[in-house]
DNA sequence: ACATATACTTGGAGTCGTCAAGCATCGGAA
DNA sequence: TTCCGATGCTTGACGACTCCAAGTATATGT
């Protein structure tokens, strides 16, 4: 109906695929005592990877420091994270999960790579994919990216 | 970090692919007034398309009737829609661009077609990325697809 | 005509998000 | 050591978004 770009039909695509997403895993959010937001950052605590600080987790979710501070009350209301300070330096907090987050976390993730769109793919289709946007988000991004330790 | 399936890795990309292109237009957006959700409402009135009824914009938002009325509203005050009865059934509601809505999507879908990830592809590589994607999205998809008129 | 369904709007409440200001801690310079 | 400017997080105020429940107007079938 458009005559746009291919460029403009993939961005629908992409779009329309994180929307499916997110709504085929609507009932396990509401399972698990969970929005969006709260989803998104308890996705970011991959239990294999070091413990990110707040002011970390502000960057991975591009949100304001005190949005964070919002997030992380909700995810220890539901026993989800633990606030520890870090060793070495007090002011800095970091986002342990607690065994009942990584639990939580591992059905949201098992309940969205189930049920994504992208699931009717064969592997190798998967693996193409994957090239080609490994590709597009690859390094020289946005250049705003200083690093943050 | 993760070892995770390749589904999760294609999922987090798909994911960071949708956030970086919303980050990357976030100066077109605050020129132009507009919040993410009202953004997404705008990119939906294809002015090649016909009209759609407030319903259908909550079909297609995947939102509640009162949160498009919410969002007609805003899209009204910045002069870039009219809401005018339908012919033949005056419930129902169709939202139009104004000539200002309509330079303002296209300035919008300008931003996000230049700027995203996905434009660093050359047009080869974005067809099978087309391809691929399409056939994730096909039909059968989430068969919740009653069609709404 | 009348009941029922549909399309939209309104009011109330809760979540999310930002900004500005504040507190605690750190690190380096005097 | 002591002081000062950065850094990390929290708090408070406010606005934007979203849903639900209830209400109004119009349409449809009996």
């Amino acid at each position: 109906m458009d005559g746009e770009s291919l460029t403009y039909q993939l961005l629908r695509l992409v779009h329309a695929m994180d929307d499916a997403t997110d709504a085929a895993i609507q009932d396990v959010l509401t399972e698990l005592n969970l929005t969006h937001p709260l989803a998104d950052a308890l996705w970011q605590l991959d239990p294999a990877a070091p413990a990110p600080s707040m002011r970390q987790m502000a960057v991975r979710l591009r949100c304001d420091p005190s949005t964070v501070t919002f997030l992380a009350d909700r995810l220890h209301q539901l026993s989800y994270v633990t606030r520890t300070a870090a060793t070495g330096d007090r002011r800095t907090k970091v986002l342990e999960l607690t065994d009942q987050g990584r639990e939580a976390r591992r059905r949201l993730v098992e309940a969205a790579t189930t049920r994504t769109p992208l699931a009717r793919l064969t592997a190798a289709e998967q693996r193409r994919l994957h090239t080609l946007m490994t590709r597009a988000m690859a390094p020289s991004a946005t250049e705003e990216e200083k690093r943050y330790g």
